[in-house]
DNA sequence: TAACTAATACGCATAACAAATATAAGAGTC
DNA sequence: GACTCTTATATTTGTTATGCGTATTAGTTA
C-alpha cells in the first residue's frame, strides 16, 4: 500500500492528532412493501452482537466517493448502486475506541441485487426498518431481521433515520426511486415503491399523472405476464 | 492543548495515515439585493493573494459542529448565525500541501451584523456572489469584492455554488429565509431576500399569500417608519 | 392632487380527491 | 370451446382545493 503523501506531511501532523475518517453505506432497497437495509454483524471488541452499516476507513489517497464505492464493491459484495453523500456524522463519541468521524452515503438498489451477495453470509441481513413517524423531524427507527429486531450499532440508528428523512425529502422531485426498481416496471410498482418510503398510501390518479408529467417516464407498449388480471403495462426510466 | 485519546491510538494510526479533517464556513448574506459571503484572504505559502471561506481543523476532542461555531467565533469575530451542515468535499487534491477533507457548513445572519465585524480588518470582504445559472444543477459563481472579482482558492467556488444550491432549495419549503432578516422585517423585505437567493422576481400577491400561509409569520400591529409612502406592517419570525 | 407602495379582491387555470366505468387477462364451470 | 366470475389495470367524470396573475382599493407623504 503506497504512501505517497506521508513524509510531506506537515508539523501539524505530529502537533494535532487527527480524526479518524471513515464511510457508512445506507444500502436500502424495498422488500415486500417496506424499506430495507443491509446490516453486518460485529463481532471485534466493541460492538458484538450489535449490527452495523457497511462501512471503513477513507484512505490517505482516496477520495471519500470513492471509499463509498470500494465499501460497495468489497464488504457488501454489490455494484452499480445509485450512491449518494447523506450526512457527515461528527460527534466526539460516536466509537469507543477512538475520534471517528463517519461520511454516510446512501446506496439504493432494486430488491432482487441483494439475493446473490447475501447468498451464504450468515453475517450479513437485509433488515426491514420500521418508521414510526411521519413528521419531517424524524426520530428513532427500529431495525427488523429475520428473528427480530437487531441492535445497531454506535449512531447507526441515526444514520438510518437520517437516510430515510433524506429520501422521503428527495422522492416527489428527483428520480432517485427509479433506482430501486428493475429496468421495466409497472406504475403499480413504482407507487408501492412511494408509498413504502413515505409511509403513507397515495392516491392512484394523481401518483400516474404527476409521474408521466414529470417526463421520467418512457413507455414500453410492453405488458407484464404471468397476471391473473388485466396486466399492466410496463414503463422504463428515462432520464431528462 | 490535550491529547487524551493519542496513546490510545490503534495500529491503524501509523499504518495507514489519516487525512486532515477541517470545517469551512460559508458565512452568508444578502446584501443590496445579491447574496453575498464573508472571505478571507490567504497570505501563506498557498494561495497567495486568493481568498478563501474562513475555516480551520477539527480538534481530536471537538465535535465538527463545535468546529464550526468555533470558526464563526474566532475566525469570522460573530455569534449568533443560523449554521447548517453543507456537504463533504473529499476529493484527493483540494488542498496541494496535503490531503484534506473538509466538511462544509453554512451560516446566515442579517447584513447588518457584517458590520461590526468587518470594521478595520482588511484581510476580511464581505463578496457580492454572482450566480449566472437558475438550473437546479448550478455551475460556476464568482465572487466581487471592492475592487473587482475575487480569486477563490482550492475547491471553494464549488462549496460556494453547493451553498447556493442548498439554499435555493430549501428556501421556500423551510423558515431559513428568516435567518437573513433582522427580528422585525416588512413582507417586502422578506420577498427581497428571496428574490435575491433564487434570482429571479416573484409575484407579490402570491408570495405575501404563500408566506402568510405557512404559520411562520406573527403581525406586529407596527408600522415601519420613515418612509415617503404608505408604511408597510411589520412581522417576526414564528417558529411552529 | 400626484405619486408611490401596501394590501386585498376577483377570476382563471391547474391539480388533487373520490367514485364510477371500461378493459384485459386467467380460472372455473358446463 | 363458450360463458361467467374474479381481479387489478386503466380511464373518465365531477367536485373540491390550491395557487397564480391582474385589477382594484387603501393609506401615507409631498
Amino acid at each position: 500500500m503506497p504512501q505517497p503523501i506521508r513524509n510531506e506531511l506537515p508539523r501539524s501532523e505530529f502537533g494535532h492528532p487527527r480524526p479518524a475518517v471513515t464511510v457508512d453505506l445506507v444500502l436500502m432497497s424495498i422488500v415486500n412493501g417496506a424499506p430495507a437495509i443491509l446490516l453486518m454483524r460485529r463481532d471485534d471488541d466493541v460492538g458484538s452482537g450489535r449490527w452495523a452499516l457497511p462501512g471503513g476507513f477513507v484512505n490517505i489517497d482516496e477520495a471519500v466517493d470513492a471509499t463509498a464505492e470500494r465499501i460497495l464493491r468489497d464488504k457488501a459484495n454489490m455494484s452499480g448502486a445509485y450512491i449518494e453523500q447523506l450526512f457527515t456524522f461528527g460527534c466526539v463519541n460516536r466509537d469507543p475506541r477512538m475520534r471517528v468521524i463517519t461520511v454516510a452515503y446512501f446506496g439504493l438498489l432494486p430488491p432482487e441485487r441483494f439475493a446473490r451477495p447475501l447468498q451464504g453470509k450468515d453475517d450479513l441481513e437485509l433488515a426491514r426498518v420500521e418508521v414510526p413517524w411521519t413528521s419531517e423531524f424524524g426520530g428513532p427507527v427500529r431495525a427488523i431481521g429475520l428473528n427480530g429486531e437487531l441492535a445497531l450499532a454506535f449512531d447507526h440508528a441515526d444514520i438510518l433515520a437520517t437516510a430515510i428523512l433524506r429520501l422521503r425529502g428527495k422522492l416527489d422531485y428527483s428520480p432517485v426511486g427509479f433506482a430501486l426498481l428493475p429496468e421495466l416496471f409497472t406504475l403499480r410498482q413504482l407507487q408501492d415503491v412511494h408509498e413504502a418510503i413515505l409511509g403513507v398510501k397515495l392516491n392512484k390518479p394523481a401518483f400516474r399523472r404527476r409521474m408521466l408529467d414529470r417526463g421520467w417516464l418512457e413507455a414500453t407498449g410492453l405488458r407484464e405476464t404471468g397476471s391473473s388480471y388485466r396486466p399492466a403495462e410496463l414503463f422504463r426510466y428515462k432520464s431528462n
